[in-house]
DNA sequence: AAAATTCTACCGACCGGTCGGTTGGCATTT
DNA sequence: AAATGCCAACCGACCGGTCGGTAGAATTTT
């Protein structure tokens, strides 16, 4: 069952006390449900009736695990800002290289994608569905990858003799391609997530930044069946 | 005044009777408005009295020239999508070489973008604010798009000793790639529409496929202050 | 040319229905 | 007995949409 991913792990981080996980495995299970409901039907179109049905009890029920609807949309946001974050970010930043360094950024992020790519086009989707501060905040967090990226770039661009075109056309695009696959990819699809990771590594990093070499070029596309 | 363009030559076209323009012109007019409207606040968001006051009417008023709310979301998205066909699609499928149509369509489609950004956003974000026969039926449209791009890749890899990665990922990332430019395009951005319109040219067809020979990839960015 | 008629563009008032959210209370567990 | 988990019933606000009507321009009839 190619389920995401994202809430069902909360439980087991160590918590203040001993047994009171109960609650929040059950907010997970709630956030679970919830987000796959929003991605499919959008924000607004998704009623705290359909949720709470969906989760096995009543709105007022549900009221007892979440203070507002916004409430509920902003916290899934965060939960998947927060992958990106220790999924993504962590483990790139920990590379000096820059070069590697985009290599595992792309891998990261490909694998998060297509593990979890329910929450990412609700965070880029349903942002209007937020008020004006906690959109902002959103926004920050995101700017905060595009910043990295950039920086990472512009670190190539520098240091390197690699060819790279204007940093910022060159990022934007960089960061819409791998985003894009969430709106695209799907688990039942043609190719295997290593597939799709390698097809994505040389289209970005290989040719649009301009890390791979000539003979790298040259790779043909693995197609299956 | 960067506004949008697309609705306000409707009047123009020739019509049956001769002064029938007027409710067409005014129906442009609302048109335009509610697509600002529903591209800053999303569609379920939007309420018809909001658009109605936009216009200088009430939603009674408004109700004369329009017959639902979907209606009017519908219009407006097949409104966009006939752009794409006019102004993308027919130019570009009347270049015979794959390579020279491929650099058409990134022309055409990027100033099309640059142009009518927010009716591009609209017809990918609220698709799920009409009913399934109707958004089938613009997933259809799209579809088409996809299919044209990703005949013309294929061809260029199967005619030409360009080396093409996988058909399928190239042309989800090419289109995608484009379309993102609506996300991040801004009248008042760092670059001029020409620039990048240059960069785009330079990421997707000569990079990303791999038309550009290798002089070609040494392009430097042409950044402005 | 005047009068009668029709049509266009529009609005105030209202309707059924749904939404997010609240309240008070009832079992069950601790 | 205290806390937890949950729900039936309800509320005010607002939504998309309708209806009856009207001011004035255009058209037709006389």
């Amino acid at each position: 069952m190619p389920e995401n991913l994202i809430f069902e792990n909360i439980g087991k981080r160590p918590l203040p006390l001993s047994k009171k996980s109960n609650k929040e495995v059950r907010l997970a299970q709630i956030f679970k449900v919830a987000l796959r409901i929003i991605h499919d039907q959008g924000y607004y179109a998704t009623s705290l009736n359909d949720i709470a049905k969906a989760a096995g009890l009543t709105k007022a029920g549900l009221y007892h695990y979440i203070s507002s609807k916004e409430d509920l949309l902003y916290a899934i946001m965060n939960f998947g800002m927060d992958l990106v974050d220790s999924d993504v970010l962590e483990p790139a930043s920990k590379v000096i290289d820059p070069q590697e360094r985009l290599r595992i950024l792309v891998k990261a992020y490909a694998n998060l994608i297509m593990e979890e790519w329910q929450a990412i086009t609700v965070i880029i989707n349903e942002t209007n569905g937020l008020t004006a501060a906690r959109r902002q905040n959103i926004r920050k967090r995101r700017q905060v990858f595009y910043q990295f990226v950039y920086e990472t770039i512009q670190q190539i661009k520098d240091e390197t003799d690699v060819k790279v075109l204007d940093v910022g056309v060159t990022t934007l695009s960089f960061v819409g391609c791998l985003v894009w696959m969430a709106y695209w990819y799907r688990p039942d699809g043609r190719l295997t997530k290593e597939q799709i990771t390698d097809q994505i590594m040389g289209l970005l990093v290989d040719r649009m930044v301009g890390l791979g070499a000539p003979a790298e070029l040259v790779i043909e596309s693995r197609t299956v069946a």
